[in-house]
DNA sequence: GATGAATGAGAATTCATTCAT
DNA sequence: AATGAATGAATTCTCATTCAT
């Protein structure tokens, strides 16, 4: 049996999804959930709280798990397919969790402590790695980081505009080719 | 002179990037530009009308630009950098406009009228053409456009994010070289 | 050609009896009326002023009217009948105009200045006089009055209620004759 | 201690009353009940859907009331006579709502479901009755029904227009008695 | 005289939050 | 812990009225 509070995060967290934070009213978490309203208010001190803590939750659930993948001790070309297999079976594993994440992140993310890991830090670190180890051509780390993010999150974002179905994770192979291709100076596919 | 209805779409398009469609108060709105807040609803019967009728006839203006560019019969290296350059110019001409549209595709794309152009199927065609050409390696359309296009979008997100700053265009050649590489099988960079 | 303060007028009438004067906008006024919005405003101070005029102007018509009728020399009987004769053929006559006098009178009899005339004083005035002559049962003046009022307007009022159609003056000869044994202590008939 | 909800209609009913339902505001409502203007939506969708439930209720209770004396196996003067005195004992009892019942059949009488019982109803199957055993004259149904309910109505509204004070019931003889006399052919008074 | 864009006060309605039960 | 009625501040939207043209 389901707490009251994991019901009101899965109620919320999809209701989030559909329609925003802004425009989703405790009142329709409350009845998805099937709880009094007011039982909210003794888990989470605000609607805005309880969408934090959801993100920030989840963040720190995926940086760890994504760097734990990143620390280890294999080539560059497998780290990089490894974090994106890792990261399609994440979205695959809990999808509305992963698309409240990808939505976001754009309001939330500047919350996050800095100092702290995340997602696109990982990425930052290897590329840097691998330009020092001329593995990766010589361009603006920012950029490379970004392209390579951006390129694996819409694949994602293109499931939730339905232009992709099914489960990302029969893409792994695909995607880690063209991130590799994008990154790694010398092309061995 | 700018016209009442001008102001009033400058206005909001700012607040909604900054905040979001939801949490964007007609009253804000109407501060912002200088005009009364009933002025609003002279040109645009609610808030959401307002929200979309921006993301619309921006998205219009942004798809028959890329199809444009598109047109042109030149080599597909030529193409594919044509449209990163005009791209990552269109996001530096209104940079505001062009935030707000990254923002207000989840929520309006399904509006858009499919029959229609869109920037997305603007890569694709190049894409399926290259393929058929092959120029392109032989793998799902839709992922490769997919990353294709989130490895553009998401340098302009992270300029968003204050992780990228100054113009988007002086990152046009490492972008479109990067994209080259993603998408096309021979390597001449 | 109909003049602009007309136009005015006819269109307020025919809203204010569809919808109540408080339901009623100025702008739906002007767009029947076919005259800008502003035009109101040269000849009415504001909307309540000209629900107001157009219920006092037709008041004072209607009192008239009814009141030269009144005068007469002629038996009870027949004032009783021309009375009520020309009441229902002045409601044909303007029969938006007269809808409008039924709903307008709880809100606006008030403000008519009790020393002028009103149909119901004519009504009072005569019942008064035929109670003095003998030919009116001695009743309380004020309740036969209002029933003759009452009998006589609830016609039109079912005419509203679409409960009787065509034109109300055809019901005249059975009308007169009701009120006329309501009335009068012997009966003719 | 009266619930919320009736604190609400019956400080609406006063207001309708006095001002009308488009003039009075939900603030109003709110402030005079003693409750939130909140509160208001708890029980009703609207403002428009309050003021139609308070008719939509008070109709029907009138209706079964008149309905049920309108069965009463006694002689038509009877019948009427129970109707004009039950009818202003109804007004007496609660004078507040049987004005604003008043009021607003103009706006509400047709949404009345017309299969269902109305006080109108009730008066013309008596008048057909009485037609068809030649106690009332021969006339036009609608008609008659017409002006007994209005002649009794009236006196009702000339209490709202203080031509007459006290309670309506003091008048109940003489009402019916008028009433008897307009419509039955034998006059035994 | 006529127009209609602009105004802004005020209306209905929503909704996060509280609190007595 | 859970409930859901009650709250009232904040929001969207309306509309009578004004005024420059």
């Amino acid at each position: 049996m389901e707490s009251t509070r994991d019901k009101i995060i899965q109620a919320a967290v999809t209701l989030f999804v559909q329609q925003g934070v802004a425009s989703t009213t405790t009142r329709e978490i409350a009845a998805l959930a099937k709880v009094a309203e007011g039982s909210i208010y003794r888990y989470f001190s605000s609607k805005e709280e309880l969408a934090w803590q959801i993100f920030r939750d989840y963040h720190h659930q995926l940086a760890a798990t994504l760097q734990e993948i990143a620390e280890q001790p294999v080539s560059i070309r497998e780290q990089i397919t490894n974090l994106v297999v890792s990261f399609l079976q994440l979205a695959d594993d809990d999808w509305v969790l992963f698309q409240y994440y990808l939505i976001a992140q754009q309001k939330y993310m500047h919350k996050i402590d800095a100092n702290l890991l995340t997602p696109y830090q990982v990425i930052i670190d290897i590329i840097e790695q691998g330009i020092k180890q001329r593995l990766i051509r010589s361009n603006d780390p920012q950029i490379l980081a970004a392209m390579a993010m951006g390129a694996v999150n819409q694949v994602a974002i293109n499931k939730q505009f339905k232009r992709i179905d099914g489960p990302l994770s029969v893409h792994s192979k695909t995607v880690s080719n063209v991130i590799c291709r994008m990154l790694l100076s010398e092309n061995m596919d």
